[in-house]
DNA sequence: TTGAAAGCGCTAACAA
DNA sequence: TTGTTAGCGCTTTCAA
């Protein structure tokens, strides 16, 4: 089987005009005669040229392609974020280079290099926590990058997220004003700095705002799984809690279910809000009332920042905050 | 902010030794006496240097990138098999660009091109459907194609699977045994071959060897997402169906979510079997009975495939079948 | 064990 | 409006 690669030379040889005829033909340069660019369009198509990226890239320093460095496709949150990140992607005819990072700072750091010697044109980054290793290698590199659904105290980069201390403010609100004055806070790691600085901060901000001590032992940190949920159930009855703020859909319908199976009826006993409104929270009975984040829009938005930043124009604000809400379905009084 | 780039030249100066020698350092040529070897080393460290892996790819013909084709990465079945797909990749020294194509035809040979535009080296397909024109673009390039979780009844190209006949005969032979006389075989587009070729098969040959009518009556064709099943639920039961054999499980948490919602009892009154063992099935309660697919290692061993055709090597066979399982949870009497 | 030099396929000045 | 000609940064013969 031999190599049919057809050249842009070929094209050329062809069409009886010159490589840059074609380039500019092929890129839609307007310093072409209609005639000529007729000519040459009809050869690429009888020759069924296709122009090599790469070659491209090498020449013109641009790829078209964006790095996304997600913890884990696999899971709902991040895999709904890189829909509409290729989306916005592909619209702006860029492809995406997807890796896994597992949300460690050392694999995080290995794949950025690699995104980089790749030659991206611009970096995606998800992740729970922007380490200082990660910070750095951001800083060292000129390629521009963007967080999505991430948050990083120093804004040194552009990042697109929704207001997370208050958006769990009006949650943990929400369960106080309906009387509960033992409420649960159960999140992920307390060191991700969303968890840890943005949420907890909210949940605090609304036990002051209704006169509610504040208790360590309302405070719950755990994996984001589902199985982590049901574990959690014994411990969370025990505090005495009568509501719980959850930070994850997996984990929130673990304690659902944990509670289903304790003979715990929701709401009726026990009121549960959610933050991230994925289908997880429709399928459950009784539904899951959550914080409404715009998990594709976010994705989005980050990527359209991005293209702002490749293309070096005008950037308004680099810290983009997307509006969130909150839905009442039945887990709720 | 000027262009710092690195190059394998500035290498060589410092170095004091040829583009050529510093090239073999870096792709671990053994032929480099060991001095030179750390001399080079050394220097590379020194300068930060970062081979361009573009200008690699131009040269050697070779971009060590894997395309993806995925119908929607948001979907958990799509992205198990993804989350398979990078990590095997990743082991391999390869980065994956990942597309979504909505299963639809149109985009799917689009995205092909330009996959191919970038000179990917192998290409992994996921679909609901291999259409002529999708098969005719495999057919006229030379890179390797392998599907992955993805049927084409002409087996040009490589693929990985689990046998879906057998499988949805196991499941609807169970539910038979349990003295169901009318079973519904609830699924997506029968035009896809997964469903229409080999899940229904199995579905008619289950009802034979059970001495059951196939009943055209009993058939449900339906997109695959959650309120699709809710939606379907008054039919199932206008049809006089007493169990369900459901090839989604998004779709089929709907229609138990249905019938919970019209007061009937699953599994008491009602019996169902799902088939992707997705983390719906365990947060469902009941807890939905279901075929077991290594939806992992169908997007791992579809990577390993890929390899070994990329390198040429031997293949024992190109059709590979996995295996599969029922697993009964609360869905089943 | 090392180096020289010719590309890989394309873009982008610069000239004409 | 078109063509000529350097590269882009690397790999890979071929010689030495």
């Amino acid at each position: 089987m031999e190599k049919q690669t057809i050249t842009i030379y070929d094209v050329a040889r062809e069409a009886n005009v010159s490589m840059a005829t074609v380039s500019r033909v092929v890129n839609g340069n307007p310093n072409v005669k209609p005639a000529t660019r007729k000519k040459v369009l009809e050869v690429i198509d009888r020759l069924d040229y296709r122009p090599n990226a790469v070659a491209r890239g090498l020449a013109s320093k641009k790829t078209t392609t964006i790095g996304v460095i997600i913890p884990d496709v696999s899971n709902m949150f991040f895999s709904s974020l890189a829909r509409g990140i290729d989306d916005v992607a592909t619209m702006y005819k860029y492809n995406i280079i997807l890796a896994n990072s597992d949300g460690g700072s050392t694999k995080e750091v290995q794949v950025l290099n690699n995104l980089l010697a790749k030659q991206v044109d611009g970096i995606i980054f998800m992740g729970h926590r922007i380490t200082d290793e990660v910070r750095a290698e951001f800083s060292r590199s000129k390629t521009p990058v963007v967080l999505a659904g991430s948050i990083d105290p120093d804004q040194q980069v552009g990042s697109v997220n929704i207001d997370y201390t208050e958006a769990a403010k009006e949650a943990v609100s929400l369960l106080a004003k309906n009387g509960n004055e033992k409420i649960a806070f159960i999140s992920g790691a307390l060191i991700d700095a969303i968890n840890g600085q943005n949420r907890l901060t909210g949940y605090k901000e609304a036990l002051k705002e209704h006169n509610l001590e504040y208790n360590e032992g309302l405070i719950f940190e755990s994996p984001y799984e589902f199985k982590d949920g049901l574990a959690l159930v014994d411990r969370i009855l025990n505090s005495g809690a009568t509501a719980a703020y959850i930070t994850d859909d997996e984990l929130a319908i673990g304690v659902l279910d944990g509670l289903y199976d304790h003979g715990i009826k929701v709401p009726d006993d026990f009121e549960i809000i959610t933050s991230n409104n994925s289908l997880l929270t429709d399928v459950a009975r009784p539904r899951l009332s959550s914080i409404t984040q715009p998990l594709y829009d976010i994705g989005a938005v980050s990527t359209r920042l991005l293209t702002k930043l490749m293309n070096k124009e005008e950037i308004e604000q680099k810290t983009i905050v997307l509006p969130s809400n909150i839905m009442e379905k039945g887990s709720t009084k």
